[in-house]
RNA sequence: GGAGAGAUGGCAGAGCGGUUUAAUGCGGCGGUCUUGAAAACCGUUGUACCGAAAGGUACCCGGGGUUCGAAUCCCUGUCUCUCCGCCA
């Protein structure tokens, strides 16, 4: 949630930011919003006032009563009760005023930096860069990854319709190994650079949901276990950042690194077709996820550090990748600078999104109310920020498509301590 | 799931209708003393909102209520602890 601070200080460039993320009537809201926070104001300015009468007028009934003069603290009860009437109204209409801004104020989206190219779908992403890995060579009639997975036995889908519903896959034997090696390998990968391993819970509640932006935005996007009122991660994004909701942390325990491998559920609603065929897209793909809490003058360069980490498996994985700076249409909601990586799975010939590193700035913080005590000892909002490293599903698709050749399915070498085997056949 | 107890400032812990703008201790910060440190002593130490400032208002788990006045009384929700039951 962007402050309202922010919108009566520097409300050209939010209005240009807003219609960079393709916003609808950003002049209007935003006058409205300011309109809305002055009536906000003057409403409070009035409330404060009669409450500091009422709260004198109180003692000095305290006083009268203490001094046995039972008759003149009557006459001032009198006047308090006309004072309360008011106040009820005012405290009433406050916090409508204050319900009627917030709600309006949440549907704003997260202002882009303003390295963000301009563009409204994905097409205008500006490719940031592109490896140097070749694209293998595989041949004449190269596998897409699922029937490599009937061929090998690596994973299955049907099974998955029959004991769950479609988007659940179940992985057995070596693909089942696979996946497990792939998640410690990017594990190990978090710990040396530095972040925490967290294992969060997999369910959160409402104010959880609501500290990261996935409610109201994405609510179509989470299982809701109604009973409970809890909510299936979509990400360890969710649970993982929310640790330090409502905390005002110390300057120098910045920048915090955490990392968490989770199952993600994700309902997909409306997904079909060739795109989303095998592990394209699931709804529960396992994924390590990596969250920093940054003091904001630091944030930027963080986030390019976590690109490199993320770049640094996929060259040890030996996949070839591109990284894109996702334009102003294509962004998340939340997001103030999102890159996205991709691998290329060789038998699809398609580009798969592995990863999206993104800042939030104080977007999310603002919300969870995430702050931290500057030099001067002001209280400030933190800069959060995470990035897939990395999600598996879809690495698993382009792993052993891209690694296919007579004898099966060769591991890659970094995988392999973890595999304990060189050849998936 | 059953029974009981509880939720107060960074922590511990008092307060149970009117100098509480929350005692006291610990911790943190600043200072005195010291070559330096410790100890001792002095001061200071929450957040949000309104206000140019002075200052004001709100917040003692959340929500509602009683009262001129609520941390304190009532209702309700949530959570925690203890005991019992069940259980990986």
């Amino acid at each position: 949630m962007l402050q309202i601070q922010v919108l009566r200080d520097q409300k050209e460039r939010v209005i240009l930011g807003l219609k960079k993320k393709h916003f609808q009537d950003a002049e209007v809201i935003v006058d409205k919003l300011v309109a809305l926070d002055d009536d906000r104001k003057s409403i409070q300015r009035n409330l404060n006032d009669i409450q500091a009468d009422s709260n004198k007028l109180a003692a000095e009934i305290g006083q009268l009563i203490k001094n046995g003069l039972k008759e003149e603290a009557e006459v001032v009860k009198q006047k308090v009760a006309t004072l309360k009437i008011e106040l009820k109204n005012l405290e009433d209409a406050l916090k409508q005023k204050e319900v009627e801004l917030e709600t309006l104020l949440i549907t704003l989206p997260n202002l882009p930096h303003e390295s963000v190219p301009v563009g409204k779908t994905p097409e205008e992403n500006e490719v940031y860069k592109m490896s140097n890995i070749a694209i293998p060579d595989l041949g004449e009639n190269p596998l897409p990854h699922w029937d490599l997975a009937k061929k090998y036995n690596i994973f299955d889908l049907e099974l998955g319709v029959k004991i769950t519903g479609a988007g659940f896959p179940l992985y057995r034997g070596k693909g089942a190994k696979l996946q497990r090696a792939l998640i410690n390998f990017f594990l190990d990968e978090a710990h040396a650079a530095g972040y925490e391993e967290i294992i969060p819970p997999l369910m959160v509640n409402e104010d959880s949901a609501r500290g990261t932006g996935n409610l109201p935005d994405k609510e179509a996007q989470m299982y809701h276990v109604t009973k409970d009122d809890l909510y299936l991660i979509p990400t360890a994004e969710v649970p993982i950042t929310n640790i330090f909701r409502g905390d005002i942390l110390d300057e120098k325990v910045l920048p915090i690194k955490m990392t968490g491998y989770t199952p993600c559920f994700r309902r997909e609603a409306g997904s079909y077709g060739a795109h989303v065929r095998g592990l394209n897209r699931v709804h529960q793909f396992d994924k390590i996820e990596i969250v920093q809490f940054a003091h904001p003058k630091d944030s930027y360069d963080i986030q390019l550090k976590m690109l490199e980490h993320v770049e640094g498996i996929l060259i040890k994985l030996g996949l070839p990748y591109r990284i894109l700076r996702l334009c102003g249409g294509d962004m998340s909601f939340s997001s103030a600078l999102t890159f996205d990586f991709e691998v290329f799975s060789a038998a699809q010939k398609r580009w798969l999104e592995v990863s999206s590193v993104s800042n939030f700035e104080s977007f999310q913080s603002n919300r969870m109310q995430t702050k931290f005590r500057d030099e001067n000892k002001k209280v400030q909002l933190i800069h959060t920020l995470n990035g897939s490293a990395l999600a598996l599903a879809r690495i698993v698709a382009s792993i052993i498509e891209n690694y296919q050749c007579e004898e099966g399915i060769k591991i890659p070498e970094v995988l392999q301590k973890y595999t304990g085997f060189d050849i998936l056949n």
